[in-house]
Formats: C-alpha cells, structure tokens, sequence
DNA sequence: TTCTACATTATAATAGTTCTAAACTGTTGA
DNA sequence: TCAACAGTTTAGAACTATTATAATGTAGAA
C-alpha cells in the first residue's frame, strides 16, 4: 500500500522514470490489500476502469515486462493462451482449475518444500514452481 | 519400440483410425529409444525428414491433440511462445534453462514427492508439475 | 461394393504479442 | 530556466502460434 509519490520513489531507485502511465499501473497493481493474478488483457480493462486517459496497449506490454524484469511480477508457468503474471512475488505455488481456467495461490505453508538432489553442472536453480492442476470431481 | 502394425493396433483401441498420417506421427514420436521434448515445429521438421509425403500443419496440430487427450503425450507447463510436449508420460518434473531455452527431464527418483497439505472443495488433484529453472552461473 | 462417419487438407481467420518509427517527456547540466 | 538528449509512449503494422472452415479423401462396417 503506497501512495503516489512513493510509486515514483520506488520506479525512480529502479531506474525506471516515473511516468504517467507506469505510476498509474503501479497504483491499479500494487495499492491493494490483496495480491491478484491477471493477464495483459485483464490489465487493460482495469485500466480502462480507472482512467480517462487509456494507455496504449505497447505500453502496458512494456511495463509489464518492465517490471516483472524488475522483480515486482511474476509471471506464472502455465500452458495457456495468454500468459498469466502475479503480484505476488514471494515463494509460493498455485492452484490452476481447468475448468474455471482460474489460478488459485497455496499457501507456502501448506507445501513441503520440494528438494531437487540433483543439479546441472555449470548452471543454478532460478526458481521452483509447482503447479497444481485441479479439476470438477465428477469429471 | 512399437512396429509398424502395433502402431495401428494402438491407434485403433484408442478409438482413433490408424490412418497414414497418424501411424506415420506414432513412428516419429514413439519408435525411439529415449523419450524426449518438442514443439509442433520441431515436430514439422522431423515429418518432413523422415517422408516424402508431407503431413498438413492442421494434421500435426490435431493428431498431437489426440494423442494428449489419450495420454500418449504431456503437455509441459511453461511460459513459452509455444507449446512443448514430452513423449515421457511417466511421473517426472523438469529443468527448464532459460539460457538454451532447453527443456531438461529430472529423474523422478531425484525429487521429494511434493505433498500439498491442502484442497480445494469440489476439485480433485489431476497432477502435480513442477518446473525448476536454471540459468548459468555466472548470470 | 457402397455408404457413412471420421480424417485430412489448404487456406483463411483469430488472437496474443512484438516491432516500428514518429512524437513526446523526464532529467541533466549549462 | 531552458536546451538537449536519452528514455518512453503511441498507433498501427507485422508476426507467429494456433484454431476454424469447408471441401475432398478414406477407413471400416454392412
């Protein structure tokens, strides 16, 4: 939860200029009690909600990968039709319901954590994402 | 290793016809010694190597569809421009290197089974997928 | 052999994403 | 303060993977 200025602090230190449009998606992402999921598409509707003045949609790509470059997104490992991002950046794994097409977070708690005892020579671990793909029971 | 008319006694208990193209795209896909990964471009590729006759684009596309939908193939959880699928439908996790854009197995025997301490109402699990990304060490 | 439902095919259509190049704007430093 | 410049935004074109279409072909049953 921050307001305006510190949007502009926060994309200044990152050495991202604090436009109009990045402090705006910064305020549609990051002012929320909750983290969310959300595909460029459903970005653009938010935005769309929020403002008069539409950002075009090469911006929005651009931020986006801005700032999953700069770690405030992830993007979700999924095989879909448009990729999926993540305001929530700390380490946890997801839910995908094939049937709602909805990705629901599990609480790290209730994962143990997954031990990889093997590894390839030269290269190191990035991250390690498990995903969960649920379905209707009686399907 | 599947021979020729085990590939179309495959193909005809599974409900699908074993037609030309198909038993052809079983022979690639299947008649090897190791299982491996590939997109429907490599899988083009491979097609029109291995024969004369070409196979459409929406051929490949639908056969590799049929054979998902019968679990003769996995489709691999990834953000990617494409779809990879592995012809391994065994219980395994995977490597992804975002330097080579190479997709890795991870013998299974290599992985603590991931326990997920929670459930969601109404849904049963249908699998558990888990990608560890690597990347160069010096990067 | 004939019929029918299923398959294949070329091509068009669609959709998500990236590219382009011109216009705009935040920042730096004179 | 203001000019200059590098970074940013923009509309629209281009690109790419994938799916839809509708006509033609073919495997399998009767």
């Amino acid at each position: 939860m921050l307001n305006y200025s510190n949007y502009i602090e926060k994309l200044r230190t990152s050495g991202l200029r604090p436009t109009k449009q990045r402090i705006k998606i910064c305020e549609i992402l990051f002012n929320t009690e909750k983290t969310f999921h959300f595909t460029i598409n459903d970005l653009v509707k938010k935005i769309s909600k929020a403002t008069n003045n539409k950002i075009s949609l090469a911006t929005v790509y651009n931020t986006v990968h801005a700032f999953k470059k700069k770690g405030y997104l992830k993007e979700i490992p999924i095989n879909s039709d448009q990729s999926y991002f993540d305001t929530n950046t700390s380490h946890h794994h997801h839910f995908y319901d094939e049937n709602q097409k909805d990705l629901i977070d599990i609480d790290d708690a209730d994962v143990e954590p997954v031990k990889i005892n093997t590894r390839i020579p030269g290269k190191k671990i990035k991250s390690v994402e498990v995903l969960v793909k649920v379905e209707d029971i009686n399907s």
